[in-house]
Order: structure tokens, then C-alpha cells, then sequence
DNA sequence: GCATTCTTTAACGTATACGCAAATAAATGC
DNA sequence: GCATTTATTTGCGTATACGTTAAAGAATGC
């Protein structure tokens, strides 16, 4: 059993949880209001809980408060967008080099290698959430080696923000074909302790989503997401 | 008179600011604890907005709010230092660059030599604070002209974290002559539109800073500012 | 009809109340 | 005296209450 689980967490967090679970899968949709009073009896608590975790919630972003309109999912724009994979790629750069640096052994590099195996399978089988999923995991794997706590909270927060976005273009982009091959070679760097290969590959790795990403939304029309 | 006199704050409001001048004062010592009741006493208000606005600094970084041992002015040691400064190291080199791209007018730019000028001012006599206080502005106006909000949001955010820090090491360390000869360098970049001078002067000037501040920190056992 | 003023509503901001659980103090057993 | 159990305190988490005020609706004047 889980830690959570055992432990009795208190309403506010589960506000936190579930609300940002529900703002990140998009039940509650982007650019909407909702009351507090709503929320509260949504979750089935007082407002008190609600508006200490919709606090907690705006300041990762996700929400606005606004007086007599309710809380506010904040929509993502294409110029969001690209705030917000600027912050990624050199945050997660660094991480990169970072992690080269520290002479991992391959035993400790074992969750990046599977990631990087799941992605491949997923390509092959064109199995885009269980791509997705992966990525996801490669990412935050490879910031938690670069050792940074605060770039961990930081690079997790931005990936909650573009979380809704990225859903959206996975289906529209092209195969992550080139993506992979910069898992591997990000990964490679890392092996052969290459600090400045691995953090100016995964830079490219990152500056060239952003355009992809970027670029579907915007000949998409995609502004509000 | 200003727009915040006019218009009436509200008591949260008051709180986060209040508290969060406290802080990076050293009003609020690094390390003390502090009863949620007593805050409220000293602010003159109840306990809600109180709580409120500890949530909002805990998301800041500033404190941490323990059940029963009220909320913890969270210290700051030369590890914390060395992750804050790697960020700022990244995303204002990132500005730099940015800013070196927008292609500003002199004019655009006057703020940037205003803030050199005053520190050339401040080191030739000798006035500490004031160095300092025209450094945070030159740094401020940067990440600023790099127009990325989030950007300018963690920037802030990591400025607050090490600003007890950097007040203490301020009498400590060597005028920063070297400093300001950096900062003009990289506006000079900006100005001839050398984005890639621009942001590894940067990069340099920063790495540096860290360098010099930590060597304080760790050689006079300051573990906990 | 349209603009304007007045009324009403309702959502928030904040104070207050209260139960629970952790920490401390007191009491009991040995 | 010391360990262990039992009271007591106290601080927090959360519910609730309430005044304030912005917004919506009704009424009035022209």
C-alpha cells in the first residue's frame, strides 16, 4: 500500500489533487469560471479547503481567482507555449548536462534506457498515450538526475501548464520518430559523461519540439487550449 | 499618489506583502517558527487571511507551514544557492538572448545603463547597498527585455529566496568591479544585436557570481542565511 | 423606448467557532 | 526516582456565519 493512501490527507490537499487532475485532463475546461461554492460541493467539502487550494493551484498557473467570476482554468496560447518551452529547454538542458556530469552508472541510468525502450515499442505499435507517457517519464527522469530540486518543481509545474496542449497535438503531429533518436543521443552523452554533448543535444532536442508544437497550433488556429 | 495607497488591499494582499518583507528583511529570522495565531496578532487580522497568505509565500519558497510548529522561515544554505543561481543562470542568459534578438532602441535600453552607471557610481564611492540595489535592477530590467512572463515570475521568485543570502555576503565578498564590466558587455551585445554574445557573457557573468558567492558561504560556514 | 437610479441578489473576503489530534503536563504504578 | 499511562492544553484544519460590494434586475423619469 501506498503512502498516500494509508495516510488520511487532509481536504485542502485533496482539493489540490483532484482539482488539478481535473483542470490538467480537461474536465474542466480551459477558459471556464466556477464558483467556489460549486467546487466545494463538487469535491464535497467547505469553501474554506476549495480556496486554499485553488491559491495553491494559481500559484502553479493553472487557475486565476477572480472576485464575484469564480476561479478561471487558464487557457494556453501558442505564445504561452513558447514561454513555457523556453523554460524547458534550458532548465532541462542543464539537467542534462548536469547529470553527464555526475558519472551515473548504467544501473542508475536504467530508468532513462526504459523510457527510451517504451518509446520505441509505442512508436512501432503507434501507441501515442503510451508514447506520451514515456516521454513524460524521460523528461522528469532526467531532471530528477540533474539534481536540482527547485528546477524539478519548476519543470513540473510548466509541464502541467502545456499538459492539456500536448494532449491536443499528439494526434495531430507527425510520428516523434527524430525524438527518439535524441533520447538516445541525449542518453549517450550522459553514459560517456559528455556534459556539453548532452546539453546542447537535448537543447536541440527541445528547441525543435517547441517549433513542431508551436507550429501546429498555430496553423491550427489552436490560441486557447 | 500610487495606484496600491489609493486602492484598499485586501487583508490577504497585505499579509503576502507584509510578511514577505519580514523575510527577505530578516525580520522573520531564517530558520524561527511562528504560530499562525501570532502572525495574525501582529498583522492585526484573523487567522484566515493569515493562512492564506503563508500558502501563497510556501508556494514562493519563502517558508513551510508545519501542523503544530507553525509556519518555518525557511534558511537558505550554499546548496540551495548553487540551485538558485543555475537557474538564474539559464533563464537570464536565455533573456539576454532574447533580447539581443528584439533588436531595442537605445532608448528601450536606457534602464540598462541608467543601473550600470549607478553602479559604476555606487562602487566608486564605495556604497554597497546601493550597488546592489542598482545590480537587482540591471537583472530585473534584463529578464524583463527578454519578455517571457514566467520567466520574469521565477526570476523574481529565486531573487527572493537568496536576497537575505546575498545582503550578508554583500560586506563580505570584494567590490564587484569585474561585475559591472560584464553587465556592460552584455548590453553592448544587445545593443549590436549579438544574441549569442550576448547570452554566454551572460552565462559567464553569472556562473562566476555563483562562484564567488558560494566560495563565501561555504568558506565561512554560512549554511543556514 | 432608452437612460438612470434604486433595489435586490449573490459571491467573496474575513472573522469566528469548534472538533481533533499532537504535544505537553500530571498522575499513577512499580 | 523512573517509566508508563492518563489528563490537559493548544494549534491547526475546516465548517460556518456575516458584512461588503459588485453585478444583475426592477422601477422610475423623460
Amino acid at each position: 500500500m501506498k503512502d498516500q493512501s494509508s495516510k488520511t490527507l487532509s481536504s485542502t490537499q485533496r482539493a489540490v489533487r483532484e482539482l488539478r487532475r481535473m483542470i490538467v485532463s480537461g474536465e474542466l475546461a480551459a477558459g471556464t469560471d466556477h464558483l467556489e461554492s460549486e467546487l466545494a460541493q463538487t469535491l464535497g467539502m467547505s469553501r474554506t479547503p476549495v480556496r486554499e487550494a485553488a491559491l495553491m493551484l494559481e500559484s502553479r498557473g493553472l487557475l486565476e481567482m477572480r472576485p464575484r467570476k469564480g476561479v478561471r482554468i487558464l487557457p494556453v496560447s501558442s505564445e504561452d507555449m513558447r514561454e513555457i518551452y523556453d523554460i524547458l529547454t534550458e532548465l532541462e538542458s542543464l539537467a542534462a548536462q548536469r547529470a553527464a556530469e555526475a558519472g551515473y552508472s548504467e544501473q542508475d541510468l536504467k530508468v532513462l534506457e526504459r523510457s527510451i525502450a517504451q518509446m520505441d515499442q509505442a512508436i512501432e505499435t503507434e501507441n501515442l498515450e503510451a508514447w506520451a507517457e514515456a516521454d513524460e517519464l524521460f523528461h522528469q527522469e532526467l531532471v530528477r538526475l540533474g539534481r536540482n530540486h527547485r528546477i524539478e518543481a519548476i519543470v513540473a509545474m510548466m509541464s502541467d501548464q502545456v499538459r492539456r496542449a500536448r494532449a491536443t497535438t499528439l494526434f495531430i503531429r507527425p510520428l516523434p520518430v527524430q525524438s527518439n533518436e535524441d533520447h538516445r543521443a541525449v542518453l549517450r552523452a550522459i553514459q560517456e559523461g559528455k556534459a556539453n554533448e548532452a546539453r546542447e543535444r537535448h537543447r536541440q532536442h527541445r528547441l525543435q519540439a517547441k517549433e513542431v508544437l508551436c507550429g501546429i497550433l498555430e496553423k491550427h488556429r489552436l490560441n486557447s487550449l
